[in-house]
DNA sequence: TTAATATATTGCAATATTACGATATATTAT
DNA sequence: ATAATATATCGTAATATTGCAATATATTAA
């Protein structure tokens, strides 16, 4: 077969996993460390900073804005995404919730 | 190409990667959902829980134990794999760190 | 209007992932 | 020792992802 047997699950957990493979990707990660250190919306030296293509990297922009953890789009000659809190809040939460909820008794 | 340019981003980036891709599989959320829930080992009924054959869940238990995320270990004729907390933490403070250094104003 | 610049889309080759049947391995029960 | 049970591994087909060259589109500059 092949194909995520997606129909099977919830759709919270088809949402953490979407939002995971949005992330499952290095030059992704490094498109978002990028957005929190300049701070605002990514410009187009976006395609100077990371060691791929133009074309990729519209593709990766394009997955992350698909999966709602950046917003924006372009304007006039220059990229304006920046990170959707949001999004990203959704995340955040799933992990505080395993780490507090987690039994600190590992049995194994 | 195809393959993922991994020597070109750091090994933090590849780090996080490499966990988002353990966690892209919506039977992978469900398998860490379950441990949350049972507060313990896993026992064989996880191969009963999930709507997959006994394989497939062999093969993700594996992917989350390769990762990190699950540690542990078949013990006679059961499995028992749990959480592992030292690796949920680093992607709790991932987000953590997002979620409080990201600016709110967002421009797009 | 034309050229220059910036980003997106298309098409494709290489590789990775998903799922499972068949089978192997290992432990426990008889 | 043999059977029963539980998990892992192998092999494979279907599908998805990655990256890029070529090209399209859209905005700005001249």
């Amino acid at each position: 077969m092949g194909i995520t047997k997606t129909a099977f699950f919830t759709s919270n957990q088809n949402q953490l996993a979407n939002l995971a493979k949005a992330l499952a990707n290095p030059a992704r990660i490094a498109i978002i460390e990028y957005l929190l250190k300049v701070d605002s919306c990514i410009c187009g030296d976006i395609v100077t900073e990371l060691p791929l293509a133009q074309p990729t990297i519209s593709q990766h922009l394009k997955e992350l804005k698909n999966a709602g953890i950046i917003q924006g789009n372009i304007e006039g000659n220059s990229i304006c995404y920046c990170l959707n809190t949001d999004t990203l809040q959704i995340l955040q939460s799933f992990f505080s919730k395993i780490i507090t909820k987690v039994n600190k008794n590992k049995c194994c």
